[in-house]
DNA sequence: CTGTTAGCGCATTCAT
DNA sequence: ATGAATGCGCTAACAG
């Protein structure tokens, strides 16, 4: 920076004046300052303005398992909304969501001294982890932990999944069986409560859900199981991927989908439209998730950490051809 | 720091020496300083080690649509790599990929003094913008520009091609189709030129490649073409999603895969083995890439940023069961 | 082995 | 409208 005042002939002061948009500048010595800023080349050291200031103009974020489509899609979203509002975006990715894990990529993140931090770890177990965080530095949950304490943005999963329920059941389906996510986590929960509930709010028996882990294996394990069992004749998986499982199946087992049984997913990844047949899902809109959380972010930034909101986002819902009419039983 | 200085009853020095593993400190002082500093909670202040010993320890990753499953794959490989390493990863994903934005991302890092880039924007035209680094800044390009004087780590993309495409010509395919990623994509030519040589090698005809763009629908419109042309009894799509679409379009169309219709995809999605049928497909080892991609840009780091190196990682190949021998033409 | 001194590059007073 | 001084929290070099 001083180089680049003395070719401009400027102290630096006056620099980084120009540099913050400062207004007491006279507009030819900013535009001298300017030119003197491209001729060398010259960047700004935001470890010593972050140092200064206080201010790091970084966020973290904290994920489970990037690779799949939900986190990858919601870090996504974050990510162009803080990049939008001036933001750096520093990631850790988990292999577990334990406590453990969870605790020490929030302490990492605190000393690179990030402004904020969001935690896509949506399980239980991951909520007491925030605790680690330098009080004062404000916090977003997505589908994040019930303490009261921290900002949540969510999908509401029980909504989407009851939709899916609702959806089987009025196409004559005496009931619908489910394969859940894995435990503890709270999309798990929400998506079974939401089934539950649809399906005892229309005073019909609620089947054993069977157990998933979100992997398209899983599904299909939990395909065989239902093709061995009777009168199955509607599904809903927690995800498409375990959909595209139970699909698969039902597909070696010689079942007809929708003919005779019919079944919904969770997510709509891009795939599921290409599904045979073309799967029917819950859709989630990851990308305004992860806007909100910037803008929670930002929000309590500006106010103090004080502040905790809930931000709930409705989920959609997509109708294709791996549902239909309940065959009539004979 | 001062504080725990003053809780241990020492100077805010040999803090710093403990903290950095310095050998000479006594073993009961070196107790006493982290003990204070486990009490206090206190946590060093990155920003400020930055600024003095011109390493931020943070790595940069510019990427394409980190939502695809390559390069969020690819990402997920680096960030674990640069944890273990201790150094922090932040991300830019691009939504488009010309020069500008690259530049634009680039910039941005550099501004935040990444010690070292890894840019996953495997087009052509990325290629120039790796100039706006400032000189010295280790970089690696992932399937990289072919420019000599920045390292690449890349999987073998034509040989993954031609793994491909001589098992369907070994199955006893007279020739194989290939619908394309999009244009500009080193993926698209590595993979098109394998395809090609594989045929050539062989002796056999070139067929016109259809062109897609990566997406399900892309090949799904390709598969309709495909269905609609004499002769086809083999395809070569250029990633899996598209081999979906492929295989959705030859399903409505009634064209039974294998039996009519072999297919093959690339990338190996966690889907693809759930497929309808089962997808034969490459293999690439995104989390090696991304694990190479850490090693050399720390080599740079260490010996200066002369050296330049070129990795490439082998293709695998799996067979699951949407090829077969071809059908006996009458 | 430990303490003292100096300065990294910037923004923020306060002068002028 | 601009310049001079001060310090953010830390590590490096040198003393002791």
């Amino acid at each position: 920076m001083a180089d680049v005042a003395r070719e401009a002939g400027v102290s630096h002061q006056t620099v980084s004046r120009v540099l913050n948009d400062h207004p007491n500048v006279r507009p030819d010595t900013r535009a001298r300052v300017e030119e003197a800023i491209t001729r060398l080349g010259y960047r700004r050291n935001l470890a010593a303005r972050a140092l200064v200031t206080k201010r790091s103009r970084m966020l973290g974020v904290v994920s489970f398992d990037t690779t799949l489509y939900g986190p990858a899609s919601t870090i996504y979203g974050i990510e162009q909304a803080a990049r939008t509002a001036g933001y750096f975006v520093s990631i850790v990715s988990l292999k577990t969501l334990d406590v453990d894990s969870v605790r020490d990529a929030i302490d990492y993140l605190s000393e690179q001294g990030v402004d904020g931090v969001v935690v896509v770890a949506p399980r239980r177990s991951a909520g007491p982890a925030l605790e680690s965080l330098p009080s004062g530095t404000p916090a977003v949950a997505v589908e994040g932990t019930l303490r009261g304490d921290v900002s949540v943005v969510c999908i509401d999963q029980a909504e989407g999944a009851r939709l899916a329920t609702r959806h089987l059941l009025e196409l004559g389906h005496r009931t619908v069986h489910h394969v859940t996510g894995p435990p503890d986590w709270l999309e798990t929960e929400g998506r079974l409560e939401g089934w539950r509930a649809a399906l005892e709010e229309a005073g019909r028996p609620v089947p054993e859900p069977l157990p998933g882990d979100w992997s398209p294996h899983a599904g299909y394990a939990a395909g065989r199981s239902l093709a061995a069992m009777d009168g199955v004749t509607a599904v809903f998986a927690a995800n498409d991927q375990m959909a595209l499982g139970v699909l698969r199946a039902l597909s070696e087992e010689g079942v007809k989908v929708p003919d005779q049984i019919s079944v919904v997913g969770f997510d709509d990844i891009p795939e599921s439209a290409f599904f045979s047949p073309p799967l029917t899902t819950v859709r989630q809109d990851f990308d305004q998730v992860g806007r909100h959380c910037i803008e929670v972010l930002l929000r309590q930034l500006d106010a103090g950490a004080g502040t905790c909101e809930r931000l709930v986002v409705p989920p959609g819902f997509v109708v294709r051809s791996s549902t239909a009419a309940a065959a009539r039983v004979p």
